[in-house]
DNA sequence: CGCCTGATTGCAAACGTTTGCATTTTTGTA
DNA sequence: TACAAAAATGCAAACGTTTGCAATCAGGCG
């Protein structure tokens, strides 16, 4: 702006010549870039000293080693991959709440490991490939796929070639890919119950039972309500926010005949649902019983408090992480089931 | 498994040889590699017929490009760098819902035009270097920041030798780099202005004024409480969710002399207020007013519904995307700051 | 049939590191 | 002082692409 350069020029030392490559800074250095290379990288064989001179220069002249190169020649990039699939639901938005909370501790882990994260969105029937690609790309030393979507088939492909990949999802017997995930049967078992303690004499599955995580929920609350001869029924639900609260609404206004307690597939949900219900003036839970899926921060804070089956996403994310590792250096790493937990609250 | 290998294996066609590079490729096919290359970027230099053999050759042997490679030949990424700075606060967690929000839109934004995503957690003061050692790396073609926390001289320095970097915040006059945020002290003053309109007569900011934005929102509501005459107080809060409900409830259990109206500096900070005070009995907006600042999706669903200031999300991160990329195109743009908007709801 | 033009293709040099091996320098020992 | 061993450095070949330039080829025209 308003520096006076002209008077002080003269006195001012040379801007030190920025060093852009090793072979800047091994000229500058007077020493080959072998060297340079080697004394950055804190190899112990080179001289204590010639390394602390290179360190130095190296941050007199700004330089900064190039990753792509190095990680080209290394045929290792620090770099984890994480996909996010968007089959079942084109409209379902990569910043469901969920998902980003999961990937948030997830980032959290892997930065702690001293790993980069490669955010990737891919909506599976625009493109087939998806998983090859990322795979495949170089680009990524493993591949963390959030959400199994309807894409059970491909990433089941994709892990028997490909052994360094980690899906959250639904574990399923038999199954090749690892996969981490709540036991999504046992959590619908624990809905179920807790609704029917509670009083409800007819229960609403509220969602979609495309994703198989979802299927298996609705069937371990199924499993539950045919043992105890409590009717259940699928009250089919997109889950982006912007959608669910109108298709909640038309379940409310036509077919709920009879239900008095809703299990729905995430806390998103149920906390729509208890808006839509309040609107309506049904008392939560005199009125209607409501449970819901997930354990998000949120559900604390809602009034009523939010009864809901608890994810345990931190743990999730940590395991993740730890198998993918461990499959990165070459173990066969089984998968893993993390076991749900009812949170009792104020809704049922 | 089980499959029966050795009765069908001279029926079976050799399982095509896998093409790792391209010049396995070009071998197979008979070519130079540098056609093999052109054939695959669809360059109009190659004849059809033979990029479509080779294209034919590419699918069969599964190739696929080693984008490290091409990347460092080509000196662009096709990555954005997105970087999260916790500084003012080291346990404010990454998955904080504003910024996973934020995050998310980023990522759609970013994805459907092409770009992948590098995420990146930094805490500053381990690390005094990270934002040079960021653009410096190689890794990216340009770097978003997700809010300024404590950083703002380092930014400044930054973008004084560095274009392509776009930063999520509170604009400054006369700052040097290009900012995208909502104008925090308008905010403020709706804040403000609308606890007292709903007839509070003393004032606690719920928050920290540590982060320039949020010293900005503490400001805008501080100039109209003095105009009116009307008493403001902080009530300084961290900001994670886990540290937070414990330091309201402290506020509340004793300094809130005379306070009737709660600026939260967050939806979430408000919605922890709320419950806080429900349990206390208190009632909002009977007892206690309270405005929010961000409108996540999760303020319309509380009860009372938290009447906040919308800041527009989306739009900010179109804008984020869309400065980075003609940054990235070598234009020097300026700065852009979005109006807030009042959303009355019933907490004030 | 020869020459010219334009369309394809091949060649080889980058991009900036890392690393095995050879070479030089230093150190220790006889 | 000489020699071996150890330590430090240099050399050059990778890593897998892309791309400017040169070479080849096919076709058209006189």
């Amino acid at each position: 702006m308003s520096e006076p350069t002209h008077e002080t020029a003269q006195e001012l030392a040379p801007p030190p010549e920025r060093a852009r490559t090793i072979t800047d800074l091994a000229r500058i250095a007077g020493v080959s870039p072998g060297t340079v290379s080697r004394a950055l990288a804190g190899k112990s064989l080179v001289n204590a000293k010639t390394r602390e001179r290179i360190e130095a220069l190296a941050r007199e002249h700004g330089f900064r080693l190039n990753q792509m190169a190095s990680r080209l020649r290394r045929q290792k990039t620090g770099v984890i991959g994480v996909a996010i699939p968007l089959g079942h639901d084109r409209r379902q938005h990569i910043s469901d709440a969920f998902f980003m909370t999961l990937l948030g501790y997830l980032a959290d882990e892997l930065t702690e490991r001293g790993y980069d994260l490669m955010l990737r969105r891919v909506i599976p029937d625009r493109d087939g490939d998806w998983l090859d690609r990322f795979v495949g790309s170089g680009m990524v030393d493993g591949v963390i796929v959030i959400g199994q979507s309807d894409q059970f088939e491909r990433i089941e492909a994709a892990a028997a070639r490909f052994l360094p990949m980690v899906v959250w999802g639904n574990h399923q017997e038999g199954q090749r890919h690892c996969v981490v995930g709540t036991d999504n049967f046992a959590g619908g078992r624990l809905a179920a119950e807790r609704l029917i303690a509670a009083g409800a004499s007819t229960i609403g599955f509220l969602g979609s039972t495309d994703p198989i995580e979802f299927a298996a929920r609705y069937a371990g609350a199924k499993s539950v309500a045919d043992d105890k001869g409590v009717p259940i029924r699928a009250l089919p639900t997109h889950l982006s926010p912007e959608h669910a609260a109108d298709e909640i609404a038309a379940h409310l206004a036509s077919d709920m005949a009879g239900i008095d307690g809703i299990f729905a597939a995430s806390d998103m949900l149920a906390i729509a649902c208890m808006t839509e219900l309040q609107k309506r003036g049904i008392d939560v839970p005199g009125g209607m019983k409501l449970v819901g899926f997930d354990d998000l921060p949120i559900a604390s804070q809602t009034r009523p408090a939010l009864t809901t089956i608890r994810q345990d996403i931190a743990a999730g994310a940590a395991r993740l992480a730890d198998l993918l590792l461990r499959r990165m250096g070459g173990e066969n790493t089984a998968s893993v089931v993390l076991p749900p937990e009812l949170v009792g609250r104020q809704t049922a």
